[in-house]
Order: structure tokens, then C-alpha cells, then sequence
RNA sequence: GCGAGAAUAGCUCAGUUGGUAGAGCACGACCUUGCCAAGGUCGGGGUCGCGGGUUCGAGUCCCGUUUCUCGCUCCA
């Protein structure tokens, strides 16, 4: 089956056992916004879980906080949103094709200067040793000439983007007569800007509102809190800050289901370390998160590193994680050197000192960061497609969400194998014992196959059936997912044989 | 946003040159069976995405719009 066929038939499973609703639904929906039905909120606060007590639990120089979406708008003059989230963009008429517009201006400075390379390099072929660049650029037409188109070029395009004239960036690009590399014509839209933050006001009246942006990201509210952390909880370098909470980009174009959202959760890790070591640390942290990835049991070759070669303004190091979806290897988590970017950043826009004071040293710093962020919606999917699975059977097939047993939003069904003969309230007894510890559900409906096809496509990993011999002896069977295969147990060691399973230490033993 | 395709019951889909809205599964009640789904009887559920237009008459033709899928861009 083509791999569309089965991200579709995903999609629709996700919908039609309560994982993933279109948000707004019943009003026709709303683009590329998405809510977690009963069993998605459960399988969603899971992971959230098992990032969070890897991070918070298993490091002891690592503590969590859970700020604000609402930020002090010159926060984001600081990081750089402001500008970095605000693209020119412009269509190319006849090959449909969208481009960056001053990327397009950068490329024809670039060919401008490949050509006063390219005149440099001949020359100093033909002159060999006695050849002097600098009196070359200074004497050969040809070389002045391009020269000059280059400076008032540049002159031009950094006045347009620094005046935000989107207009004259147009202008630009048809005086260059810059060409769509795909179809080879001139035929332009007009450029227009996106900014990817969403904006509202704060205060009452319309003098006196304040605009305030929706975070584009959750790192900024650790990083504002660098200081209060790190006196109030005594941290001594290195020690990290994590986050779990919501961020919203206004996407031109968000598609593929959960994967690219308007509204989705991070889980980021923001670890602050001595100027010097952060490459030390960025691949302990690139080692770690791939470890918690892989802890799942999915499958090692499902997951791979990407280098950016292409670093943001902040960082000097970067990597993705990346996960085959059914859509192929796509981005889960990034993992960043952030140097000391965002701190020093925030120290020259706040006015105020963040530091660290290190008493080895006897001096202080600005700390450089590690960054680990993933998408928990991302996540989400990630773990959803990996356990999707059409099993064929002897007679038929089944459809079987093969959830890791920690992450399974409901951890057992109790069932009682026939609606009589004491049968059923012997099974809520079993649960009445249970459900304070494991998320339970009871069903008596329909044959007992049926209903073990049922917790098949919601991934409930253990499925308790009460029968005859239950009433003599307080045995019941337990059936996994997987294998389908059954077990006679006491009821009373029911808790404890189902509690090792899904229990999250059993996972981070590994790591 | 641009281009292409799609939208009919909870799901998967049929619906002829325009003429009374259909099936299977799912769902609910009762009966029956009892360890790997689809036994019987009865029942609930659709203004055919939405809004206009053409027509005596529109699920079907035309226009607009919304959402989804695919490509372009960006990224968690």
C-alpha cells in the first residue's frame, strides 16, 4: 500500500476512535487548527509526561517552569521575531512558484560578485606570482564596473529592507530583470509580507492597548526567567529550565494533519552552560534526546540526524531529529547551540545584568545554551503512525494501534465474557480496585472478539476477561495487544503485573 | 496566498442525459451465542459543506465561498 494511502486511512482512524478532531468542526472547520478527542488528550498528556519526568526527574540540575503565552512585546524585538518572522514573499505567475524576495536580491548580488571573482581568477592566472588583487580591483574596468553594480545594488536592497518598502524590493527584482529559475520569466506578483506572529491588545481602550504578540515560541519565557530561576532555586552552571506549554505561528500554509499547526505545543529544554563548553554539551544533549526517542522501541532505523548547514542568527550548532513518517523523515525535535545570543540580546533591550557568577572562576559570564526543543504535536504523531498497524489474521484482519504500553491511553478494558450469571459485576469489582492506579474502561457489548478488536484500535495494551472460573477461583485471563495471546492470573496480582508494564521506569532504565 | 483535485449518514462509498435520499459497516434496545469482529427482530440518524444563480424541478449544471488533499515556502 502507498504510503499516502495509510497516512490517509491514519487520519480518519485518528478521527473515527477519538484521538484527533478538526477544531470548530460542525462551522466547516478551521484551518490547520486541531483538537485531541478523549483518547488523544490522554496519549498527549503521556508524552508530555515522559518528557517531562526524563528531564525533571532523571536530571537533578534540571528544573521546569510553566510561563506566560502573554510576553512583554519588546521580548520579541529582542530574539529577533520581529524581523526574522517577517518574509517578503513573491510568486513567480507562470511556474506557480512562491520565493523569498530578498533571497532572490542575495542571489543576484552573489552572481555579481561570482563574476568579479571569476575576472580576478583569470587575471591571476595570467599573471602568476606577480599578481596584486588589490591593485587589480582597483584598475580593471571590468572588475569596477561590476563592483559598482554591486555596491548601489546592495545600497538599494538594504535601504528597501530596512524601510520595510515591499514595493521597491519589486522594483528591484524587475530593474534586475531577475528571472524564476523554474520557468524562466519575469512575470511577478507583487511582494508581499507574512508575519508570523499573531498579535492582539492588552488594555481596555483603544488609546491606551498595548499590542502584544502570541509567543512564537516557548524559549523566551525561559530565558526572562534565567535570573529568577537561578537565585531563587540556588542553580549552579550548568543547569537547565524545561517547558511544556503552547506557541502559535500564523503558518502561510500548515498542512499535514498535526504535523505544522497554528497552535502546538513545545517541549523545550533550555540548559545553560559555561561559555567554552557548550559543543561539549550539545552532544551530550544530542545524544541523550536520540536515546528517548529510540527508548520507545520503534525501531532505530526509523530515526536520523539532520545537520543544518544553514544556521539560524543564534545558533553555532544545530540538528534535527528526524522520524520516517508516512510522509517520509520529517523534523520531531531540534536540538540547538544557541550561544549566549538571546541572553546578551535581552540584556542590552532589558538594561538589566544577567549573569552568572562563577565562583571557580572567580568572574562572570553570560551563560551560552543548549536547546532541545520538539513539537508535541509532532510527537504525538510520530508515536501514532509508528504504532498504526493493518495486521492480517487467519481469518481476517484487525486494525491495531501498537502504542508503547506507558504511553496507551487507556491501560486495561475488564470484560466480562458473558452479560449474566454475576459475570459483569464481578468485572466492575476488578475495576472499582484498578482505576486509581490505570485508566480503565469496562464493555460487555457485543461478543468478547469484538471487543477485544475495539481496544486493538484504541491501543489499550491489556484486556482482563471475567468468566465462569472467575467466580470459583478469583482467576481471570489477560490478553496483550501484540501477541494475542492469553495468561490465567490471580485477580489480586492483577495490579502489579499490569503496573511493571506500563510503568515508565521499566523505559528510563534504559536511558 | 497561488495552482490542481475533492466534499452525499459516525465511517467507506453508490447515486444514470437534471425528476420523491441509498447500501454496507458503525450506533441504540431486546433476544440468542460465548475467547479473537460482522446471528435475529426493531429502531435512531442526511435541508447531499455553505451561499447565490439557471430551471417547472438541482446531490447532479454555472458562479462565489469554506474546509481537506497534493505541489511551491517555512519550521516545532
Amino acid at each position: 500500500m502507498a504510503q499516502e494511502d495509510i497516512f490517509k486511512k491514519l487520519v480518519a482512524h485518528c478521527k473515527e476512535y477519538g484521538y484527533v478532531f478538526q477544531s470548530s468542526e460542525i462551522y466547516d472547520g478551521l484551518s490547520a487548527v486541531y483538537d485531541y478527542g478523549q483518547y488523544g488528550v490522554e496519549l498527549k498528556n503521556n508524552i508530555k509526561k515522559y518528557w517531562w519526568d526524563s528531564m525533571v526527574l532523571l536530571h537533578e540540575n534540571v528544573v521546569g517552569i510553566d510561563s506566560a503565552i502573554f510576553m512583554h512585546p519588546t521580548i520579541w524585538k529582542a530574539s529577533g521575531h520581529v524581523d526574522a518572522f517577517n518574509d517578503p514573499l513573491i510568486d513567480n505567475r507562470d511556474s506557480k512558484k512562491r520565493y523569498r524576495a530578498d533571497v532572490l536580491i542575495e542571489e543576484q548580488l552573489a552572481k555579481i560578485e561570482d563574476k568579479i571573482n571569476k575576472e580576478i581568477a583569470k587575471a591571476q592566472k595570467r599573471f602568476g606570482n606577480s599578481f596584486n588583487e588589490q591593485q587589480f580591483r582597483e584598475t580593471n574596468a571590468r572588475v569596477l564596473e561590476n563592483q559598482r553594480k554591486y555596491n548601489d545594488l546592495h545600497q538599494r536592497f538594504s535601504n528597501a529592507l530596512n524601510d520595510n518598502n515591499l514595493e521597491e524590493l519589486k522594483q528591484i527584482i524587475i530593474d534586475q530583470e531577475i528571472v524564476c529559475p523554474i520557468s524562466g520569466t519575469r512575470n511577478w506578483t507583487d511582494v508581499r509580507q507574512f508575519n508570523l506572529m499573531f498579535s492582539t491588545e492588552m488594555g481596555s481602550t483603544a488609546e491606551g492597548a498595548t499590542k502584544v504578540f502570541l509567543r512564537p515560541e516557548t524559549a523566551q519565557g525561559i530565558f526572562v526567567n534565567y535570573l529568577n530561576v537561578q537565585k531563587s532555586g540556588r542553580m549552579k552552571i550548568p543547569f537547565g529550565i524545561a517547558q511544556i506549554g503552547k506557541a502559535f505561528r500564523n503558518e502561510i500554509v500548515a498542512r499535514q494533519f498535526i504535523f505544522r499547526m497554528r497552535e502546538f505545543e513545545q517541549m523545550e529544554l533550555q540548559f545553560f552552560v559555561k561559555p567554552g563548553t557548550e559543543l561539549d554539551w550539545f552532544y551530550k544533549w544530542k545524544k541523550i534526546r536520540m536515546n528517548w526517542h529510540q527508548a520507545l522501541g520503534f525501531g532505530e532505523e526509523n530515526y536520523q540526524f539532520h545537520e543544518h548547514e544553514k544556521l539560524a542568527h543564534y545558533a553555532n550548532a544545530a540538528v534535527d531529529v528526524e522520524f520516517k513518517f508516512p510522509f517520509g523523515f520529517k523534523e520531531v525535535e531540534g536540538i540547538h547551540s544557541r550561544t549566549d545570543f538571546d541572553l546578551s540580546q535581552h540584556e542590552k533591550f532589558s538594561g538589566k545584568k544577567i549573569r552568572y557568577y562563577d565562583p571557580e572562576l572567580n568572574e562572570s559570564y553570560v551563560p551560552f545554551v543548549i536547546e532541545t526543543s520538539i513539537g508535541v504535536d509532532r510527537m504525538f504523531l510520530q508515536v501514532i503512525s509508528a504504532a498504526y498497524c493493518e495486521e492480517k489474521l487467519e481469518k481476517d484482519s484487525r486494525v491495531v494501534l501498537k502504542l508503547p504500553e506507558v504511553l496507551a491511553p487507556v491501560k486495561l478494558a475488564v470484560m466480562p465474557l458473558v452479560k449474566k450469571d454475576g459475570l459483569p459485576e464481578k468485572a466492575r469489582e476488578i475495576i472499582s480496585s484498578l482505576k486509581f492506579d490505570f485508566n480503565c474502561q469496562y464493555d460487555e457489548k457485543d461478543s468478547i472478539g469484538k471487543r477485544y478488536r475495539r481496544q486493538d484500535a484504541i491501543g489499550t495494551p491489556f484486556c482482563v476477561t471475567v468468566d465462569h472460573q472467575t467466580i470459583q477461583d478469583n482467576t481471570v485471563t489477560i490478553r496483550f495487544r501484540d501477541s494475542m495471546k492469553q495468561e490465567r492470573v490471580p485477580i489480586s496480582q492483577l495490579g502489579q503485573i499490569i503496573g511493571e508494564k506500563v510503568s515508565m521506569r521499566k523505559i528510563f532504565e534504559k536511558l
